[in-house]
DNA sequence: CGTGTTTGACCTGCGC
DNA sequence: GCGCAGGTCAAACACG
């Protein structure tokens, strides 16, 4: 059987949905009828590899119970996984800020306008303008690995340990809700997020992460909170696992939340589970966040949960039972 | 004053 | 080429 970390960039997600029915400018809540939006999480795709993973959908995803209801919240059933940019595993560091380009390059250099005459100051700003291009080229080819997840939350901005930035808001086609984006505050760190909100079910958020954090969470406390998670039912080393893992690429720490993520994987990913291949090498002691109380009541579920269980045997305490049975 | 949000304008990719 | 939608920028503004 095909793991979802076979598999590679290019999955075209709508394919496996709706069977190649799936009109692009539908929302994804008009694919599943629960309202997630795969065409923001699973882009990048390619005919080559839609040909090449033909097979179910929920084989895709890992999911040896095909009778369990793809987008189901209320089962916590995995979804799906992929992710992009080949050159980057899951614990790669997000590319510095040498990708990200201004508009407003040309404006001005180390803070001070630049006089020039016009003509030259003309070329200075087509060049800028190519390089613009080219660098946004450059950028979209080699794109940061994306990791989304719908939350059951009344809140959009699920706290998760790190600084956000608002940077943009735009409406959605086709949904009520607009979808807001926001930026890591850290300096040399551009992690990005999108969050929006199912417009047929408003009580699910559906928050995108694009790269990885370089620095660790500045909100979280250490780590020796984590054996206050024991009383309640998750393992001191389950919660600490999974939390790792979620702040790679900082999962929102939220109460009474409930939440599927999704992988966005990519070609020639080592063959290794992204949560596996994060928790290795992530330091707990250092980078990984501790367990906020709040994490007590997460009922979350990453998508390949069920073969890190096997695995590592971390997470089973906050999967449900019937899960494990269904296996 | 520092930090974060709002919002209109702009850029880019893509389909027709 | 044109229009649309997604994504980003940056000035203005709010707030503690």
């Amino acid at each position: 059987m095909h793991t979802f970390m076979e598999r590679k960039e290019g999955l075209k997600i709508e394919d496996y949905v709706m069977g190649n029915s799936i009109n692009s400018n539908s929302s994804f809540c008009d694919y599943t009828g629960n309202g997630f939006p795969l065409q923001s999480v699973f882009d990048s795709c390619s005919e080559e590899d839609n040909n090449k993973f033909s097979l179910g959908f929920m084989e895709l995803l890992g999911v040896q119970d095909f009778t369990c209801p793809l987008f189901d919240v209320a089962q916590q059933v995995p979804v799906s996984t992929k992710m992009e940019s080949p050159e980057q595993g899951f614990n790669l560091p997000a590319t510095p800020n040498s990708s990200s380009v201004s508009s407003g390059s040309s404006e001005a250099v180390n803070g001070e306008p630049v006089k020039v005459e016009d003509d030259q100051e003309e070329d200075d700003q087509q060049k800028n303008k190519t390089q613009l291009k080219v660098k946004k080229t450059n950028q979209k080819r080699q794109r940061e690995p994306r990791f989304a997840f719908m939350t059951k939350s009344e809140v959009d901005h699920l706290e998760d340990g790190y600084r956000w930035r608002k940077y943009g808001q735009k409406a959605v086609k086709n949904s009520p809700f607009p979808r807001s984006y926001y930026r890591c505050t850290s300096t040399s760190c551009n992690v990005k997020k999108r969050v929006e909100r199912c417009f047929t079910d408003p009580s699910i958020v559906v928050t995108t992460y694009e790269g990885q954090h370089t620095h660790p969470s500045p909100l979280m406390p250490r780590p020796n909170l984590v054996g206050s998670t024991i009383n309640s039912g998750i393992s001191a080393g389950a919660a600490a696992a999974f939390a790792g893992a979620a702040a790679a690429f900082s999962v929102p720490m939220q109460r009474n939340t409930q939440s599927h993520y999704y992988y966005q994987q990519q070609q020639q990913q080592q063959h290794q589970h992204p949560f596996a291949n994060s928790l290795s090498s992530l330091n707990f002691g250092h980078n990984g966040p501790s367990i906020d109380s709040s994490f007590l009541h997460e009922r979350r579920l990453c998508t390949s949960g069920q073969s890190l269980l096997k695995d590592h045997g971390l997470l089973q305490d906050i999967i449900p039972s019937h899960m494990l049975k269904e296996e």
